[in-house]
DNA sequence: GGTCACTTTTGATGCAGGTCAAGGAGCGGG
DNA sequence: CCCGCTCCTTGACCTGCATCAAAAGTGACC
């Protein structure tokens, strides 16, 4: 938990330099978003924002993870955005927040004041192609998602995620894991149940399931260990080679 | 079925021209893409392009409705997109095809090719400010979709389809409908089954179901009837004011 | 008008996952 | 060390939707 500490005028020192909003910009673009940013911390399980709340700035996510979600007046909970550390929070051209954001883990964020980053966007050209490039990459999830929530059985959502996570993961570290796989598991039973539209019960059976059949195993409650990553992927219903475009 | 005839050279006189892609081109940016546009023609039912294709075109629907799926091996399908008019279909960077694209009424598209429009899209800041804000309309849909697909129930979730296209079809016409609404059901039970999860014998249940309690009456099978469109939302499980962004 | 192909509706039955309930397990604080 | 809290697991039971099956439209074509 020890705070990570950012030089808040040196963007080049900045861990998601390379991958998140301003991953394009030229300096001079650069100078002009570190004019209208500022950070941010919450604490694990503290709300970022609550859907329909003002909202006057967009963000990056510098560490920590992140959820959107849905909820229905009768409590029913659909998670629709999982957050990771350089993926973008706020709409340009929305006052109000439309999904509830909720810290899972302690979390930074780079925001930037609303206004003058709309500005910035119809003005310069690379803030804009990266937000593009990013919204459709972040659609394409979606749309991943759409169909592990319609169509599959609970057993293969519980694997879809294992393999989604690992993916990220073995993405963010750059880490091509041989065959198997190790990761943390971000997530509690209760987000997991909200991200794949099941009851915590179910997750755990599953769960459960999957490491009496070796598929997984866990160390403690949180580490899970995957000891043959294309037996993951068999379960998760997708073909063989995998289309998960994130 | 009478077909529609477009003057490949009059965006002008263009029935889209103002809601798709290039709603906001001044006049040069518009002769650019007139250079590189050719409209092509689908039937009811014929696939536009499957899932792993080469696509050499990106483009708007002019007319119809076409939807973009999802399959598994073993035939279970979801639909993760429906496309109406104005809609923009491709994505510009990417060479193949991530979903199938079926025409579900006729469907005329208004096509782009490619690379030039990539090319178009560096260069000129209209049409990617413009495919951003369309990208994230659809994401907002997409994220809605999903609470209905994860957390709603059978019923909840043909109240809420029935809402959807009703609104659409409002937006299209401009029309705010007094207090109930009228419109065509443009899906077929099946395809109505792919966009919620759900089977068409169950698609078919409880649309007699909500017929049997007079929320809705069909004239003829592809007519929908809502005598009080509150009635209507009031079954879809959202908050009474509707926070339906699209 | 009759036939064929397809879509839709309805009924009977079964099961995956939800619901309700009761313990464990981990952990910070007194 | 025990208490109280939160998170997780497991069991017993139930229900909403899927599945299987068949009948009833609907409409194109001869």
């Amino acid at each position: 938990m020890a705070e990570l500490v950012f030089d808040a005028n040196d963007c080049a020192a900045c861990p998601i330099r390379h991958r998140a909003v301003c991953a394009r910009c030229e300096p001079d673009e650069l100078e002009r978003l570190e004019e209208i940013k500022y950070y941010r911390h919450f604490e694990s399980g503290q709300h970022i924002v609550w859907g329909g709340d003002q909202m006057d700035f967009v963000a990056s996510v510098v560490s920590g993870i992140a959820t959107l979600s849905q909820a229905m007046e009768d409590g029913r909970t659909q998670m629709v955005g999982l957050l990771l550390p350089s993926d973008f929070l706020g709409r340009p051209g929305r006052k109000e927040a439309a999904y509830d954001v909720t810290a899972v883990s302690d979390v930074t964020l780079c925001c930037f004041r609303r206004k003058p980053f709309e500005q910035l966007i119809e003005t310069t050209p690379h803030v804009a192609q990266r937000l593009l490039e990013m919204t459709l990459d972040e659609l394409d999830a979606a749309r991943e998602w759409m169909l592990i929530l319609g169509r599959k059985t609970a057993r293969e959502k519980i694997a879809s995620l294992m393999a989604i996570i690992a993916r990220r993961e073995a993405a963010l570290r750059m880490s091509k894991a041989a065959n198997g796989a190790r990761f943390e598991l971000p997530l509690t039973r209760e987000a997991m149940a909200d991200y794949l539209g099941l009851t915590i019960e179910t997750v755990s059976r599953q769960i459960s399931a999957l490491k009496r059949d070796n598929v997984i195993a866990l160390e403690g409650k949180r580490k899970v260990l995957v000891p043959d990553f294309n037996r993951l992927l068999a379960e998760t219903g997708d073909d063989a080679d995998g289309g998960l475009l994130i």
